[in-house]
DNA sequence: ATATATTTTTAGACAAGACTAAAAATAATT
DNA sequence: AATTATTTTTAGTCTTGTCTAAAAATATAT
């Protein structure tokens, strides 16, 4: 039953995945074409052959879903890259917006045993370098407390948890704020007229952060 | 120039190269096909769309040789298989029977950045945990002092520095007698009707090799 | 409800990389 | 040197995954 995948095969279920997470079941052909960059026809023939394998449910015009064993293993794809992404910050020192692409491939790497490894040897880390939760060997994942920072009172004491937006380009411009996972924040204050806040970040820099920015930013109280 | 290439061509150069090594210039067809168990005819083809891209030089009916491109990334594969596999030893834990399948797989994730930090991260080792020497980025290697067990005299206070041979079976065969990477072995009596040694392992147990064994061992003295 | 627009699927082509079977070239033998 | 054996190449086919263009289905708008 549990077949070998090729890697096109593999990241067609991690595209279907991640668009039910966002715009919920069943996934359209076009969500997934753009997702991939790819043709709507190339999807269309790929969903046929995901359905015939039992990965999948599939209605032509209509859309497709995951079945247990499909969601199985795009849970497995996410819990590597997740992983991979870890041991790439935390061990080899590269940044959180360098990670992305290096572990888009590794993750087709199969072996159940190098990732629980690498698992033991990161410390079964919970959460990945933009603060994503890492599913443990059962596709459990550890529920993080979030709430947009666009969305937060004028309070203080926060921290970052994550990002919504894995763009090498907005990672480095957080980077450049002195922003990363774990900084503390307080909101001085809030601006009607465009969105913005001022914040102040680990009680040093005060700084006026856009909505575009805020609404991208998950903190959680303390 | 440096035209990214599918991991079946890597596949082709780094078969050139090991049958170059073992079997001197130029290498033929069949002994690639054997190397990479594909039909002669799919290395036909191959051969040609290498030569093609001024990877190796290639006449029909002939055979095959590296160029200095082809020799340059045949050499950088050896060096990324080397360093995954001495990451996966001496970080992950694994066997110095387990480790060479994912490593091939390891070894055609593109990034030079990757492998010059795990590199570093691993201390710039020399040699990999077969032994085999390790190119730098420059593609130099380091020489290792050599010598087949099979090929020397009875003395003492030798170490094990190497394997010819990578086959699970075998290197878990000297597993269970104790032996790896920096085991001290004295040569303690050779007996002349099938070339079996008998030797002393770590000053502590002895033990008769056959030939079949000591004859793809190396070691050096002291 | 009919026409228009959008989405999705089918049809047909193409490239990469493999295979088998047959032909051609080279090597080995008597 | 002629015949046999081996190796290598060519020719043709297959699979996977992609594409474009056209057809079909669904959705939207007048």
């Amino acid at each position: 039953m549990p077949t070998k995948l090729s890697t096109a095969e593999e990241n067609y279920l991690k595209a279907i995945y991640k668009q039910a997470e966002k715009g919920g079941a069943p996934v359209n052909t076009n969500a997934i074409a753009r997702e991939l960059s790819t043709a709507a026809a190339s999807v269309s023939d790929m969903l046929r052959k995901l359905s015939a394998k039992g990965l999948i449910a599939y209605q032509k015009y209509y859309g497709a879903t995951l079945l247990d064993e499909g969601n199985r293993i795009a849970t497995k794809l996410i819990r590597r890259h997740r992983l991979w992404e870890s041991f790439l910050v935390a061990t080899l020192s590269f940044g959180w917006e360098e990670v992305h692409d290096l572990a888009e491939e590794l993750e087709h790497i199969d072996s159940d045993l190098l990732i629980d490894r690498l698992d033991q040897f990161l410390g079964y880390p919970k959460f990945d370098p933009h603060g994503d939760p890492i599913p443990d060997r059962q596709g459990r994942y550890t529920l993080r407390v979030q709430h947009l920072l666009s969305e937060m009172p004028i309070q203080q004491h926060l921290t970052v948890v994550g990002v919504s937006n894995h763009d090498p380009e907005f990672l480095h411009l957080l980077k450049d704020l002195n922003i990363q996972l774990g900084t503390r924040l307080d909101i001085v204050q809030k601006f009607e007229f465009d969105d913005s806040l001022k914040v102040l970040i680990e009680e040093h820099t005060s700084v006026i952060i856009s909505n575009r920015i805020s609404s991208q930013l998950y903190v959680r109280p303390a």
